[in-house]
RNA sequence: GCGGCAGUAGUUCAGUGGCAGAACGCCUGACUGUGGCUCAGGAUGUCGUGGGUUCGAUCCCCACCCGCCGCCCCA
C-alpha cells in the first residue's frame, strides 16, 4: 500500500517553524487591534454563487482553479447545492456585512480574518492550494465616510507599520488608481487601439494578451518590450475628475504620514471588484511571486451581490510568502527551554515530575528528561533543547540543593530549591 | 492547464546495467554523578510508484505521482 501523504499543494506545518506563523498572528492581531480592527471568521466554504458575482465569473481563479462540488440532498425534496471552498476571503466578508445588516449600524465597519482558503493552481515555492491569508476590510455605507481617501490612506499606513514590525526590511509600496468601472472600459479600448500598430513588434505572449487581455501586456517582463509599454497609454489619464481628486487625496495623506510608494502606472491588475485605489507590497527575493500583499477599493462589490451600497477597501496577504521572506531573513532556529530537569534515576523520576510542576506554574519553560538515561545521555539531550539543566538525584534531594548547569556559561552551581526558579530566569551572561 | 529540470539513509547529496555509498545527524561504548572535543563500533533504505526491455534495472524506455523553475494567473 502507498504510503499516505499530504495531498498535492497541501503540505504540514511542523515546529519550530509553527513559532514564526504564530508570532506572525500575533503581530498582526495586535496591530490590527490597535487601528481598532476586530475579527471576522466567515465559513471556509460558501455557495458558488458568491465566488461567481462577487470575484468575477470571467476570471481565472472562478472559471478554473476553485474546489467547487455539489453537496447531496438528504432527501427527496430537498435541492443538491453547489458549494465552494473560499479561493479569498473578501467576498465572505462582504456577505457576512450583508447577512447581518452590518450597514444598518451606520457605522464603519473595521474587520480581519486570517485563515487558510484554496485555489487549484499549479504548486510552486510560496504558492499552495491551501494557502493562508490574513487580510482586513474597512466597509460601511458612505455616511460613515467609506468612501474616503483617508480610509485608502490608514490602510496603506497601518501595513507599512505592520511589515516593519513583522521585521520585513526592503518591501516596496507600489500604488495606483484604476479609477471607476467606466473609467477601465474607457481605457481598454485607448490601449487596445494603441497596441494595434506596435503589437507585432512585441513578444508572442504579448500578441496573445493584445487580444485576450490588453491589461497584461503591461505586466511583460521581456526586456525588449519595455520601451514600447512604457509608450503606451497610462490609466492615470482616463480618470474621471473624481477619482483623479480620490487618488491626490490619498497620496497626499500618505506623504503626511511618511509612508513611501512608488506610483505604479502598469498597476493595473486585481480582480473584478477593484476600483479607484489598487496596490501591492512587493519584496524581492520571492522570484515571480514577489507580490507579499495586495488590495485595493471595491466600492461595487456590495451591490454586485445584492446588498447596499456599501464602498470598501482591503487587502490580502500571503502569510505563506511572509513567512518564506522571514525565514530567509532570520534563518528561524530552534528556540531553547530554560530548562531541562534531569532525574538521577528511574527512582527519581516521580520528584522530577514534582519539580518541573514547581517550575512551570511559576511559568519557567520545562523541559523533562527521563531517569533510565545516563547522566550522560542527560546532558546531550539537555543542551540541544534548553539553556541549562537541573540534576535531580539523590544527593540534591537530600540537601535541598539543586545541581544547575548553563550551557552557555558552562558554569555549574548548586542552588537552594526555594531560589531555583529566580536563579533559572536569569539570562544568561 | 502548458513548457523545462529533478526524485537514492532523518538531512544534504555522490554513484553504477551485476554486494547500496559519503558527509552531517542518530544509537552504543571507551567514561557506573558531568555534555560539547576525541576515539572505537552500529543502524540507516521497497534507490518516488507501476509497467516494459534485459540472464540481471536504483541505472535504459514508457506512464503516473510528487517537488522545483518559468508561463497562465494571483497573495
Amino acid at each position: 500500500m502507498a504510503t499516505l501523504k499530504a495531498v498535492r499543494g497541501t503540505r504540514d506545518l511542523l515546529p519550530p517553524e509553527t513559532a514564526l506563523w504564530n508570532r506572525i498572528e500575533a503581530t498582526a492581531r495586535a496591530v490590527f487591534a490597535r487601528y481598532n480592527f476586530g475579527e471576522i471568521r466567515t465559513p471556509v466554504f460558501e455557495e458558488t454563487s458568491l465566488f461567481a458575482r462577487g470575484v468575477g465569473e470571467e476570471t481565472d481563479i472562478v472559471s478554473k482553479e476553485m474546489y467547487t462540488w455539489e453537496d447531496r440532498a438528504r432527501a427527496a425534496s430537498e435541492k443538491t447545492q453547489s458549494l465552494t471552498l473560499r479561493p479569498e476571503n473578501t467576498a465572505g466578508v462582504v456577505r457576512a456585512y450583508i447577512e447581518h445588516q452590518l450597514g444598518e449600524t451606520g457605522q464603519l465597519q473595521k474587520l480581519y480574518y486570517i485563515g487558510p482558503q484554496f485555489r487549484r493552481e499549479r504548486p510552486q515555492k510560496g504558492r499552495y492550494r491551501q494557502f493562508y491569508q490574513i487580510g482586513a476590510e474597512v466597509i460601511g455605507p458612505p455616511s460613515a465616510g467609506s468612501e474616503s481617501p483617508l480610509r485608502d490612506a490608514e490602510v496603506l499606513e497601518m501595513l507599512a507599520t505592520l511589515l516593519d514590525e513583522l521585521g520585513i526590511t526592503g518591501w516596496t509600496l507600489e500604488l495606483n488608481s484604476v479609477g471607476s468601472s467606466a473609467d477601465r472600459g474607457r481605457y481598454n479600448q485607448a490601449l487596445r487601439e494603441a497596441l494595434a500598430p506596435v503589437v507585432s513588434q512585441m513578444c508572442p505572449d504579448c500578441q496573445r494578451r493584445a487580444v485576450t487581455n490588453p491589461l497584461r501586456v503591461l505586466d511583460c517582463k521581456v526586456p525588449e518590450d519595455q520601451p514600447i509599454i512604457d509608450a503606451l497609454p497610462r490609466i492615470a489619464d482616463h480618470l474621471d475628475q473624481e477619482s483623479e481628486r480620490h487618488f491626490a487625496a490619498v497620496t497626499a495623506a500618505l506623504d503626511a504620514a511618511y509612508v513611501p510608494y512608488r506610483r505604479n502606472h502598469r498597476l493595473v491588475r486585481g480582480l473584478d471588484y477593484y476600483t479607484r485605489t489598487t496596490f501591492e507590497f512587493t519584496h524581492g527575493g520571492l522570484g515571480a511571486q514577489n507580490a507579499l500583499l495586495g488590495g485595493g477599493r471595491y466600492d461595487g462589490l456590495s451591490e454586485a451581490i445584492g446588498g447596499p451600497k456599501a464602498p470598501g477597501i482591503g487587502f490580502a496577504m500571503g502569510e505563506d510568502r511572509l513567512a518564506l521572506t522571514l525565514l530567509a531573513q532570520e534563518a528561524a532556529k530552534a528556540p531553547l527551554a530554560d530548562a531541562y530537569v534531569a532525574p538521577l534515576g528511574e527512582t527519581m523520576n516521580a520528584a522530577a515530575l514534582q519539580l518541573a510542576r514547581e517550575l512551570r506554574h511559576l511559568g519557567l519553560w520545562v523541559e523533562l528528561g527521563e531517569g533510565s538515561f545516563r547522566l550522560k545521555k542527560s546532558f546531550e539531550a539537555a543542551d540541544k533543547t534548553a539553556r541549562q539543566m537541573v540534576i535531580l538525584g539523590e544527593d540534591e534531594l537530600q540537601s535541598g540543593m539543586l545541581t544547575v548547569k548553563n550551557f552557555s556559561t558552562g558554569m555549574q552551581t548548586k542552588v537552594p530549591r526555594a531560589e531555583l526558579a529566580g536563579f533559572l530566569s536569569q539570562p544568561d551572561c
